[in-house]
DNA sequence: GTCTATACTTTGATAGAC
DNA sequence: GTCTATCAAAGTATAGAC
C-alpha cells in the first residue's frame, strides 16, 4: 500500500520524500559554515546532497530563501545551547558563566570558523537583504535574553552585566574565528570575574 | 627639463599620474566599507573612481590585489588608532582605555560598519586566499601590541589583561556593527574596571 | 606615452525547462 | 537529473584623446 502523495496513490517505495528539505537544508548548512555563503553555489549543493535541482527549488525558491533557513536554523541552535547552560547551573549568574563556557565549546571545535550568524552577517551588509534581517534579529534577541537572564541575578545594574557578558561572546565568536580554541578559557574567567564584580553589591546570589 | 622615464626623455607635464593607485584605493577603501568586498565589482570602482579599466589593471593585477591593498591600508589605519591612543593618554593603562575609547568613536561613526579587516576576515574563510592571511597577520599584530602596552602596567598578569581587552575590542567591533554607536560608552566603562581590577595588585601605575 | 572608453572573452552562478 | 538560457563579473584587447 505504500504511501499516499499528493493525492494520489504510489505504487512501490519510489522516493519517500521523508526529509528531504531537511536533508538539503544540513547539507548547505555545513557548507555555508566551512566556506562561507557567497563562495558555496546551489549547484555544489546540490552535488554534495545528491538531490536534484527540481527537488531543491520546489523547497527553497532561490538561494536567498535557502539562507534564510540556514540562519534560522543557527539561531534555533542558540537557543539550544542557551536552553543547555540554563539547564547546566543552578543560578541566573553561574548559568551566564555556563553560557560563555559553552560558547567557548563551540567555538573550540575544530573546523569550526566563529558564528555563523555574525560572519553571515559581514557577508550581507545591505540593510534591506533578507539575511542581513534574519541576523539582525537574532542578534537583538540574543541580547534580551541575556538581558532577562541578567535581572534575574542581584546585580544592581542587571543591563550593564547583561551587555558586559554579550561583549565577551562577541569577543568570543571573533578570537575563535581568529585564532581557534585559545581563549575559550580565558573568557570563562573573564565571565566569572564580571559576574561576580557585578553581583557583589548584594551577597544574595551565590557564586 | 621635467622628468625622464624608462629611459626617455619627456617633454611637457602631460599627465603626471601623480596619484593614480591612491585615488583608485580611496575609491575601493570607501566603496568596500560600505558594501563589502564581494558586493563590489571592479567596474562599479572604475566607474565611481572615473579611471579607466586600463590604469586600474596596470596598478593592481587583479582583484585580489586591490583588496590586499585595502586591507594593509586599513591594517595601517588602525597603527594610527594606537598611535594616537598612546599619544593622548600618559599610563599604559589609561592608553589601553583611551585606545577603546578611540575605536568606539569609529564604531560610532554612522554609515560604519565594524571593523574592515574582521569583517574581510568574515568574507575570506579560506586559509590560502591572500585577503584571509594579510587578515590574520593584522591580527596577530594586534594581540602583540596590546601584550606590550599590557607589560608596560603594573599588572600581574599582563597577558590576561591584554586578552580582555582584546575580548572588549572585538566585542566592540560586533556590536558596533550590529546596534551602532550605543555600546561604545559601555565599552570604555568596560575597559576601565577591566584595567583597574588588573593593575590593583600595584598601586605603583595610577588610575 | 599615458590615460579613457568600450568591445570582447571567459567563467561561474542562478534558475527554469523538459 | 541533464541541459540550457540568462546574467554578472573578472580580465584582456583595442581604439582613440591629449
Amino acid at each position: 500500500m505504500w504511501t499516499i502523495r499528493s493525492g494520489t496513490m504510489v505504487g512501490m517505495p519510489r522516493k519517500p520524500t521523508p526529509d528531504a528539505r531537511e536533508r538539503i537544508l544540513e547539507t548547505a548548512t555545513r557548507l555555508f559554515n566551512r566556506y562561507g555563503v557567497h563562495a558555496v553555489g546551489m549547484q555544489q549543493i546540490i552535488d554534495e546532497c545528491g538531490c536534484g535541482k527540481n527537488l531543491l527549488y520546489s523547497q527553497f525558491a532561490g538561494k536567498d530563501e535557502l539562507v534564510v533557513a540556514y540562519l534560522r536554523r543557527c539561531s534555533g541552535d542558540w537557543d539550544t545551547i542557551v536552553a543547555g547552560a540554563k539547564a547546566a547551573a543552578d543560578g541566573p549568574g553561574r548559568q551566564l558563566v555556563e553560557l560563555v563556557r559553552e560558547v567557548g565549546v563551540r567555538v573550540s571545535e575544530p573546523g569550526t570558523r566563529g558564528c555563523p550568524l555574525r560572519n553571515t552577517f559581514a557577508e550581507f551588509p545591505e540593510r534591506e537583504h533578507p539575511a542581513h534581517r534574519v541576523s539582525m534579529d537574532h542578534f537583538v534577541r540574543v541580547r534580551t535574553q541575556l538581558r532577562e537572564l541578567a535581572k534575574e541575578t542581584s546585580a544592581p545594574e542587571p543591563g550593564r552585566l547583561a551587555d558586559r557578558i554579550m561583549f565577551i561572546i562577541d569577543g568570543l565568536y571573533t578570537n575563535g574565528s581568529i585564532f581557534g580554541d585559545e581563549g575559550a578559557k580565558t573568557a570563562v574567567a573573564f565571565a566569572e570575574d564580571v559576574v561576580r564584580a557585578e553581583t557583589s553589591a548584594k551577597p544574595a546570589e551565590g557564586r
